[in-house]
DNA sequence: AATACGTACAACCGCAAGGGT
DNA sequence: CACCCTTGCGGTTGTACGTAT
């Protein structure tokens, strides 16, 4: 898939992970973590360079994914945090918990960016359609009040659950001032009233794992471990137990 | 049923940032 | 300070799958 290779390693392979490399590299990060990426294909012996493992583990392999299509919720998440941070992806999906940047930036291309234009908003710069067009027709006299995302959010850009949020002082003013804002998870401040974190669109850790633990089908021994050591073997079964601490 | 077309998504690439020497 | 290495990010692409003709 994609372009081509960019490295032209012999005997590094390129294109979809198969089931049997899955297991691999699911078995040997549960077992290891990954202290260097670029040494997890030949210590967990796949044919495939770091960069490609990093990227299906934390693309898809991670136990902690959500799976399936963004709620409503965080659509408007994803669009509000868009209009303040740019094509910020790996941002964005900090603050949308079990989604990655590369799952918000497709589902953005394919869903949102369409359903932006339809509504008549421009989404690149979330200002209206026609606003954009007279700008552009003007652009020759505007001066030069640099016009960010982040910095013109007018309020008719058609989402005024953002804009309200936008507007709500009582938020901590440093959330949206830098790069880092702190580690609060917004989604909860998203949800509506009367519903909790137990929404069923945030799943438990131990419901997106019961996919891994399917892994189960063929056994413990089927996956490599029964090399480990007694303390290793250990933090497994506390593992297959739902002990989120091992992973 | 066969073909054409459109859509969604996994995976790739190149580049930049950050840390170590 | 310069260089090298690793990791992370954002943009892009190819293919599988679904739908229309």
């Amino acid at each position: 898939m994609g372009r081509q290779p960019c490295c032209e390693k012999f005997g590094v392979k390129k294109g979809p992970w198969t089931a049997e490399e899955d297991k691999k590299l699911i078995n040997f990060i549960l077992t290891n973590g990954h202290c260097c990426w670029r040494a997890v294909p030949k210590l967990a012996g796949l044919r495939r360079c770091g960069k490609s493992c990093r990227l299906r583990w934390t693309n898809y392999l991670r136990p902690d994914l959500k799976r399936g299509l963004l709620s409503e919720a965080e659509e408007q998440m994803v669009i509000d945090l868009h209009s303040r941070l740019g094509n910020r992806w790996s941002k964005i999906a900090a603050r949308l918990p079990g989604r990655t940047d590369n799952e918000i930036k497709n589902h953005w291309n394919t869903h949102i960016k369409k359903k932006l234009i339809k509504m008549g908003i421009d989404p690149t710069t979330h200002e209206p359609l026609d606003k954009e067009a007279k700008t552009e027709e003007s652009a020759s006299h505007a001066d030069d009040s640099s016009t960010t995302p982040t910095e013109n959010r007018s309020t008719s850009d058609g989402s005024d659950l953002l804009n309200k949020i936008g507007n709500d002082e009582s938020l901590p003013s440093t959330l949206w001032m830098d790069d880092e804002p702190p580690l609060v998870d917004l989604s909860w401040n998203y949800l509506p009233a009367g519903e909790t974190c137990n929404d069923t669109s945030f799943p438990s850790w131990e419901e997106n794992c019961a996919w891994l633990l399917d892994f189960q089908d063929f056994g413990i021994n089927d996956l490599g471990f029964d090399c480990l050591n007694d303390t290793e073997l250990n933090n497994m079964n506390a593992f297959e137990m739902g002990d989120k601490t091992i992973a």
